[in-house]
RNA sequence: GGGGUCGUAGUUAAGCUGGUUAUAACGCCGGCCUGUCACGUCGGAGGGCGCGAGUUCAAGUCUCGUCGGCCCCGCCA
C-alpha cells in the first residue's frame, strides 16, 4: 500500500448498475460502477481489473482507446482497493468470452475512474475457494463477509425472513416486540445477567425465549402474535448453537394443535419455495415420541435413509450371552452389505459408541456359510432365528447391538445410526426431509437432581386426562408439545399451554415448585391467568438452523453476521472485556478474585 | 467439568525415529509485458516454529504446564 496515493472524492458520481448486472444486451451503454477490485491483471499497456460487490464481479479495462491517463495512473490499483469506474460496456473481443462468470460475455472500457480508497493487504484472500481459519477469518469478519460465497448466506436469511414476515403478516398476525431485560426464571437454561444501577444487587436476566410474554399477549387479546427475536442462554456452544441466537417466535388464541401445525407447516415450505425454491411435500410425515425412540433412539428422527433400531429385548431375554440377558433393553441395528467393514472400521465405530456411555459394540457379520462374531458361539438356534425374524437379516448384512440401560442403548445405536448412514452415502444429497414429532412426555427425569423436570417448558399443557396420570405413571404422562424435525436437526417446538390457573399450579406442584415459590417466580402468570386467559398455544423456531440446513452450511457460525467461538468470545471486538472499577462501583459489584487465580498470583 | 484434534513466513501447509544457514505454494515488493480472467515472466524481501518452564552437548521435533481455534460428551425446559 503505498501511503502517498491521493483518494478521490466521489462528488456527483452516482452508481449506475451493480456489478452483477451488466450482459450483452448492455453493450453501448454509459455506466458507472463502483465496488472492491478483486484481481489485477496488468499487462503493461492494458489492465484488466475484476470489480465486485454484493452483486457480482465485473471485468473493467484500462486501455489507450478508453483513456492513456485512467491506463497510466490505473497501475498503483491493488487487490481490495475502493474504486468507482465510469466507461462503455462492450463485447469482450471474439473467443474472449467468459462463460464461468455471468457478466462474462462484456466488459467495461474505463473512461474515468475514481480512488476512493486504498486497502492493505488484507490478511487472506478475499475469495470463496480459500482455506483460511476460521479464528483468522473470525477476527476478521467484515473481510471475511466480503465472500461471495458467506455473502450469499445472508442473502438468503433475508429473503427467508421477508418470505416469514410476508406469510404471517397475510395471516393477521401482529409483531410485538418483548422486552430484553427481563426476569431470570428458575427452570431451563442457565440466564445471562445484567446489574441494575438503579437498584443495587438486582439483575434483569436476558430472556431464553419471549416465552411467558408472549402468552401475556394472548392474554392482551392479541391473539396472533409473531417476533423475529433474539434469545440468549448461557451454555456452552456447538456448532449448532450460539449464546444468542435468533427465533421466530409464535402465539395463537383459540386454536389447537392442529391448527398451529398446519399454520407453522405451511409458513415453512412457503418460505423453502419462496427463499429456496425447494419444495417441501405437502404434507409433512408424523411421528410420535414413542415410536421416534422405539425406531431411531432419537427425539429428532433423521428420515432421509432407513437403518431403523429393531428391539431384540425379548428374543435374547434367556441367552447364554450375559451382555444381552441381563440388560434392561437390547437393540440393534442391521446394515445391509455392511459384512464389507474391517476390524479398524468396526474398532473406530465402538470408540463412537463409547461416547455415549456405551462399555463395547457387539456385531455379527453374516456371511455365506456362518455367523461371524465375537459372541455368536452363545447364541442358540432359536435366538438366531428370533434374530433373523426381526431384523430381516440377510448374506452379507453387519447387525450392530447395544445392551444396557435404556437411554444410553438409544443414544448410542441411534448416533451410530446417523454415523453409519454417512458411511455407506446412505444420505442424499440436497434432499430435505421434514417431520413433526408430537406426544412428547410432559416430564423427563433429572438423574442429577433426583426429580422430574419439564420436558418442553412447565407451561404445557398435558394432554386430557393426562395430569391426574402425573402421580401414579410421572414418565407416562404426555403433553400438547409438537417439534419440527428437519434432516435430524430440531428447527422449531411449541405447545398448547396451559390457560387455567388451578391447572397451571398443579403443574408447578408436580414438578416441586412449592406454593410460595411459584408465586415468587410466576405470580405474574398466575394472576393473569385469572383474567380470563384464552386457550392459545404456539411455537418458536430456531431461525439460524433453519437457514444453516437451507444454505447447507455446516455451523450455525456461516448463517450469523458476527458469532462467537466456542468459549463465547467475539474475535473482532474481543468481548467479553474487563470494565473500570467505577462502573462496577456504580452497579454495587465487587469482584472477588477466583482460588484458581489466588494460586497463580502467589507462585 | 471431561474426551479428541490443531497451533511453523502475511496465508495454507511440509518438516520421519531430536543434529549444519527451517522447506514449498500462494500473497507481498521491484522490473518487463495489449486480451487476461487463480494472467505470464525475471528478480527480491520476509519467520525461528502460540506462550512458559524442563530434559539434552543439541528441541518445531521429547516432557509438563498454559493460552487459543475447531469437533464431541455433559449441559442446552
Amino acid at each position: 500500500m503505498s501511503e502517498t496515493l491521493v483518494l478521490d472524492r466521489l462528488d456527483d458520481w452516482r452508481r449506475s448498475h451493480d456489478c452483477g448486472a451488466l450482459r450483452a444486451s448492455d453493450v453501448g451503454s454509459e455506466v458507472c460502477l463502483m465496488g472492491w477490485a478483486q484481481f489485477r491483471r496488468d499487462h503493461g499497456g492494458l489492465i484488466f481489473i475484476d470489480l465486485r460487490d454484493r452483486g457480482g464481479l465485473t471485468q473493467a479495462v484500462f486501455c489507450p482507446e478508453g483513456s492513456e491517463a485512467a491506463l497510466e495512473r490505473a497501475h498503483v490499483l491493488r487487490v481490495e482497493y475502493v474504486l468507482a469506474v465510469k466507461g462503455r460496456v462492450r463485447l469482450r473481443p471474439e473467443g474472449m468470452a467468459n462463460p464461468g462468470m455471468p457478466t462474462g460475455a462484456i466488459e467495461v472500457e474505463v473512461t474515468e475512474f475514481k480512488l476512493l480508497n486504498t486497502a492493505a493487504t488484507p490478511p487472506f484472500p478475499i475469495e470463496d475457494r480459500i482455506d483460511a481459519s476460521e479464528m483468522l477469518r473470525l477476527k476478521y469478519r467484515y473481510l471475511d463477509l466480503r465472500r461471495p460465497k458467506l455473502a450469499a448466506n445472508f442473502i438468503l436469511r433475508n429473503r427467508a425472513v421477508q418470505s416469514i414476515r410476508r406469510y404471517l403478516d397475510g395471516l393477521g398476525f401482529l409483531e410485538v416486540e418483548t422486552p430484553v431485560l427481563t426476569k431470570s426464571t428458575p427452570e431451563g437454561a442457565r440466564d445471562f445477567l445484567v446489574p441494575s444501577r438503579l437498584s443495587n444487587g438486582s439483575f434483569y436476566a436476558l430472556p431464553q425465549s419471549p416465552q411467558l410474554f408472549k402468552q401475556l399477549l394472548m392474554m392482551s387479546g392479541f391473539d396472533r402474535y409473531y417476533q423475529v427475536v433474539k434469545c440468549f442462554r448461557d451454555e456452552d456452544l456447538r456448532a449448532d448453537r450460539q449464546p444468542e441466537f435468533t427465533q421466530v417466535d409464535i402465539e395463537m388464541s383459540f386454536v389447537d394443535e392442529e391448527q398451529i401445525m398446519l399454520m407453522a407447516e405451511n409458513m415453512v415450505r412457503t418460505m423453502f419455495k419462496e427463499a429456496a425454491d425447494v419444495a417441501l411435500p405437502d404434507v409433512f410425515p408424523r411421528m410420535t415420541f414413542a415410536e421416534a425412540m422405539r425406531d431411531y433412539g432419537v427425539d429428532k428422527p433423521d428420515i432421509r435413509f432407513g437403518l431403523k433400531l429393531v428391539d431384540v429385548t425379548s428374543v435374547v431375554r434367556q441367552s447364554q450371552f450375559q451382555v444381552f440377558a441381563k440388560a434392561e433393553l437390547v437393540k440393534g441395528v442391521r446394515v445391509p452389505g455392511g459384512a464389507a467393514l474391517s476390524r479398524k472400521e468396526i474398532d473406530d465405530l465402538t470408540e463412537f459408541v463409547k461416547i455415549y456411555g456405551a462399555k463395547g459394540l457387539a456385531w455379527i457379520k453374516i456371511k455365506e456359510d456362518e455367523w461371524q462374531s465375537p459372541f455368536a458361539k452363545f447364541l442358540s438356534d432359536a435366538e438366531r432365528a428370533g434374530l433373523v425374524e426381526a431384523f430381516g437379516i440377510e448374506v452379507g448384512d453387519i447387525v450392530f447391538f447395544q445392551a444396557g440401560a435404556a437411554d444410553m442403548v438409544n443414544a448410542a445405536l441411534g448416533n451410530l445410526r446417523l454415523q453409519l448412514g454417512e458411511r455407506f452415502g446412505l444420505v442424499p444429497e440436497g434432499s430435505f426431509a421434514p417431520l413433526w414429532v408430537t406426544d412428547f412426555p410432559l416430564l423427563e427425569y433429572d438423574p442429577e437432581g433426583k426429580r422430574y423436570a419439564a420436558k418442553h417448558h412447565p407451561f404445557t399443557a398435558p394432554q386430557a386426562g393426562h395430569l391426574e396420570r402425573l402421580a401414579e405413571d410421572p414418565a407416562g404422562a404426555l403433553s400438547r408439545a409438537y417439534d419440527l424435525v428437519l434432516n435430524g436437526n430440531e428447527i422449531g417446538g411449541g405447545s398448547i399451554r396451559i390457560h387455567d390457573r388451578e391447572t397451571q399450579k398443579a403443574m408447578f406442584a408436580a414438578l416441586g415448585i412449592g406454593d410460595q415459590e411459584a408465586e415468587d417466580k410466576f405470580g405474574f402468570l398466575l394472576r393473569a391467568l385469572e383474567f380470563g386467559a384464552p386457550p392459545h398455544g404456539g411455537i418458536a423456531f430456531g431461525l439460524d438452523r433453519l437457514i444453516m440446513i437451507l444454505a447447507g452450511a455446516k455451523s450455525i457460525r456461516d448463517v450469523i453476521a458476527f458469532p462467537k467461538t466456542q468459549k463465547a468470545m467475539c474475535l473482532l471486538t474481543e468481548a467479553p472485556g474487563e470494565v473500570s472499577l467505577a462502573q462496577l462501583r456504580e452497579l454495587g459489584i465487587k469482584l472477588r478474585t477466583r482460588d484458581k487465580d489466588k494460586d497463580k498470583d502467589k507462585a
